[in-house]
DNA sequence: AATAGATACTAAGGATTCCTTAGTATCTAG
DNA sequence: CTAGATACTAAGGAATCCTTAGTATCTATT
């Protein structure tokens, strides 16, 4: 089990300061407001997903590009193997 | 051949009013400035990209979000597994 | 059940960034 | 060379976010 991370603490390990984190993060969650692009990059860090996580809607995509940073050399090229063989029929 | 597209002529297939479509790609083009969410979704449109694909800073990560909505059922789901077996070893 | 502290959430306005306008610079076909 | 298209930019009004201050809700402890 990963250990809880208050919205608070989140927005503090990103870099927000402590005053505001709670209030901002809150804003991201609920939807009130987006993050600016350093903002994405700093929680994309600490929660371990690339960035490009945040914006993949669709499930199966998402968990691709959340794994995908995870996998060594020879499994990347192999699932680059294949999608291209897959495309060439 | 995918024929050229103007910055102008991008903005205003997003949705861009036309005196300001020219104005507003370039600038984020530049790094100038950064769209909004609803813009980027109305540009991974008309560019035929995944949201994500903007994100994916690592090429190869980029490369399989621009392909796998592409992909059928039965080839994403052999990517999937491609990358679950790989990491339970 | 009552309390205290943590967590979640919100309104409002000052701070920041973007969008629009107007215009210059550069490219390209004829 | 010229005309028109394309690329690019400065500046300010318009829109959005960030900060502050505060209320609401949850949770563990007594």
């Amino acid at each position: 089990m990963k250990a809880q991370l208050s919205q608070k603490q989140l927005g503090i390990l990103a870099g927000i300061d402590e005053f505001s984190a709670s209030s901002r993060v809150n804003q991201y969650e609920v939807g009130k407001h987006h993050p600016d692009l350093t903002t994405v990059y700093k929680l994309a860090e600490v929660l371990g997903v690339p960035v490009a996580y945040f914006y993949a809607d669709d499930d199966q995509l998402a968990e691709v590009v959340a794994l995908f940073p995870k996998l060594t050399k020879r499994t990347k090229s192999e699932v680059m193997k294949v999608i291209i063989s897959s495309l060439d029929k």
